[in-house]
DNA sequence: TTGCCAAGGTTGTAGGTACAACGAAAACCG
DNA sequence: CGGTTTTCGTTGTACCTACAACCTTGGCAA
């Protein structure tokens, strides 16, 4: 039968390529089953909870983490792998529905912060159950302990691939207590 | 600093959530940061490349291993965990590339088969080699042959949870050789 | 048959993301 | 210093996805 996508193509057609292994292609067909219903999943059911998209809900849960719940622009773009224009659109919806602030920034004329108001903090207050009782269900309940521990190593080997510099890791990354 | 979007709210907050542990926030974390990061990676190396998005490749590659290289729209759209009006829209684009064909079909006479041309068959030719590099460097590469497994294992878990019925999981699933 | 409802697809539109172009402030440098 | 080059951010547009409305056919039962 031949495919082509994934796995070996006859000898006369091959180029140079390494093609996936059974095992390999088992592993990385599930992942990306994974990588293309998770995100919907998500985004659905906070937007139907909470009018947010999962990508809202990182900004937030970003300004909320930190002290004095203000950001920079670029920082925030980084720390969610997002370009500033796709950001700036954001943050404009959300500053238009009253979640955040912009202000300028007091060091860098060039810079903008947003701050992270009242009316966002009870937001992502009130969204954040929902979602995380989703991702418990749908992502940790499935796992074993060890399993949790091995997903954790896994997924750190390759984000230093994808983002050798670190600039995507430290979300959601205080450990301060348990 | 009481940080609210995943972690311990305070106890006069709580209502009955059970947030997520130091590890499990670790992992989940990362996992999160991937599924931001890797979606548009794939995208960008096939719309650079090959002009098609990840979702585009998926269809075509999943035409392309079918006997016939005929599949019918909904079961299409299920296995690629897509709605039919999406799936709709992308066909009608990926026939006016002239990469796929829509047929009426035989036995049932609502239904539509999807046929891969000879252009659509190049195409995914075409393309395939340097989706599967990019997948090897990104995600394959920076694992042992211990953790690919375990990884496969652990998908396969979340997978079933998102996905009962199993409608998702046949994709790329031949293992003819090795 | 007739009537009802589920399943298969298409179309239109609103909302979100990607990409390119742009402007302004900072940093670098001869 | 004066000029060039990054960095930071906004705006506009094209593309893609989600959602709702709609139509047709098949399945089922009275």
């Amino acid at each position: 039968m031949n495919s082509c996508s994934y796995k070996l193509m006859r000898d006369n057609e091959r180029v140079n390529t390494r093609w996936l292994s059974s095992r390999e292609l088992s592993s990385w067909a599930r992942l990306a089953s994974i990588l293309e219903a998770l995100p919907p999943l998500l985004d659905s059911q906070l937007r139907h909870d909470a009018g947010l998209t999962h990508f809202d809900y990182r900004v937030l849960a970003l300004l909320s983490e930190t002290e004095g719940r203000t950001v920079r622009m670029s920082f925030l773009a980084k720390a969610n792998n997002a370009t500033l224009p796709r950001l700036s659109h954001v943050i404009q919806r959300l500053e238009e529905r009253g979640y955040v602030e912009r202000l300028a920034s007091a060091e860098d004329r060039r810079a903008t912060d947003v701050w992270l108001t009242d009316e966002g903090w009870e937001k992502i207050r009130f969204a954040a159950p929902g979602h995380v009782e989703m991702v418990r269900e749908h992502v940790l309940d499935p796992l074993t302990e060890e399993q949790v521990d091995q997903l954790g190593t896994i997924a750190e080997q390759i984000l230093r691939r994808l983002d050798p510099d670190g600039e995507l890791r430290p979300i959601y990354g205080k450990h301060d207590d348990d």
